[in-house]
DNA sequence: AAAGGCACCAACCGCACGTGC
DNA sequence: TGCACGTGCGGTTGGTGCCTT
């Protein structure tokens, strides 16, 4: 016995809509609020499966979309969190204000891809496209070829942080500056060089650097990613309320960071504890933490993740700094 | 003017995940 | 623990309009 179908298939409309299911649907959502899509359309009067009326909120009729074409950061912007994420339309369209998931994708398919292979980057890899990869398998002929060029944003952070918790004096907290004119050592490089290309025979596009090494190779690796653009509007998803504050200072006190910490991994906190964290981000600019250990299926059966133990430290002021956090336990 | 090719994008579909029971 | 349900995501499709032949 399978799972009852969305929708009464032979009494919902199809296709494209009108302006008066339009209208039906902006005033409904207007009256009652989102949610609850699949006794909407009844509620509504619309002849349209519940997932139709929450696609065409979402990517057509919501009053906060930007319409129009997409400005040169945007597609920027595109191309680093897609360098870093991959297809996952929904994490890149949360840094875009006002522009959907589906419009990226769409915008992916047809500009950008195409925009890439006229720099010779691969638009799936993001490394240079060689003369002899006519193969359809991408994946295995750029896994041997050079780290993918800098990317080209004003500045890129990555920061490595080694918490055990019962041992906080041996932290190790790595910071890496991936901007044109890198603070990496020439050692670091090339260690991250090399853990790129292992990074490469599997299916994460994430970029695993530094000079743990033999932590990296542990299964236990967790992920957070913390992309710091200039985001004011950006709504953390209700998993991951806790915000994060770009300035170091802001976390150096124990009890802030463990809440910090727990919080962000799904740990209920106090009502203080919360108030202390919003409190201290409005000093500055607050950077809406985007949890990767769900997001990339890492520690994914874990509840809650490992990197629990995890302090959070920052280390960037700069507003416009692309900013990263790897967990390890 | 008609036909064909192409680009664009709204919309659909199937699946995965989270939640409640 | 397993199931049903609601929701969201990513890949794909199909309609439309523009351009070229």
């Amino acid at each position: 016995m399978g799972r009852s179908p969305c929708c009464e298939k032979e009494h919902t409309n199809k296709g494209a809509w009108t302006k008066e299911e339009d209208e039906r649907l902006i005033n409904y959502i207007k009256l009652h609020g989102e949610g609850c899509w699949r006794s909407l359309p009844k509620a509504a009067g619309l002849l349209r499966c519940g997932k139709s009326c929450r696609l065409r909120w979402i990517n057509y009729l919501r009053p906060d979309l930007k319409r129009g074409n997409f400005t040169e950061d945007e597609d920027e912007l595109i191309i680093n969190l897609h360098s870093l994420l991959g297809n996952k339309w929904s994490l890149i369209a949360s840094r875009l204000p006002g522009r959907t998931d589906n419009e990226i994708k769409n915008y992916w398919n047809t500009h950008i891809k195409r925009k890439l292979h006229s720099r010779g980057i691969d638009p799936q890899t993001h490394r240079p496209l060689l003369v002899h990869n006519t193969s359809t398998t991408t994946t295995t002929t750029t896994s041997i070829t050079k780290p993918p060029p800098p990317l080209p944003t004003s500045s890129s952070s990555i920061n490595i942080i080694n918490i055990n918790d019962q041992q906080k004096s041996k932290t190790k907290s790595h910071h890496i500056q991936l901007a044109d004119g890198a603070q990496q050592s020439a050692a670091e490089e090339e260690q991250e060089q090399e853990e790129q290309q292992d990074s490469n025979n599997t299916s994460t596009s994430t970029v695993m650097t530094g000079e743990d090494n033999d932590y990296l190779s542990h299964l236990n690796i967790n992920l957070d990613l913390s992309i710091g653009l200039p985001n004011p509007s950006f709504q953390p998803h209700p998993h991951h309320q806790i915000s994060f504050s770009q300035v170091s200072d802001q976390y150096s006190n124990t009890t802030t960071a463990a809440a910090a910490a727990h919080a962000h991994h799904h740990q209920p906190i106090t009502k203080q504890q919360q108030q202390q964290l919003y409190y201290n981000g409005t000093n500055n600019y607050v950077n809406g933490a985007v949890c990767l250990c769900c997001h990339l299926g890492f520690q994914k059966n874990q509840h809650p993740c490992a990197c629990i133990n995890s302090v959070v430290t920052t280390t960037a002021a700069d507003h416009n700094i692309h900013f990263f956090r790897y967990y390890i336990p």
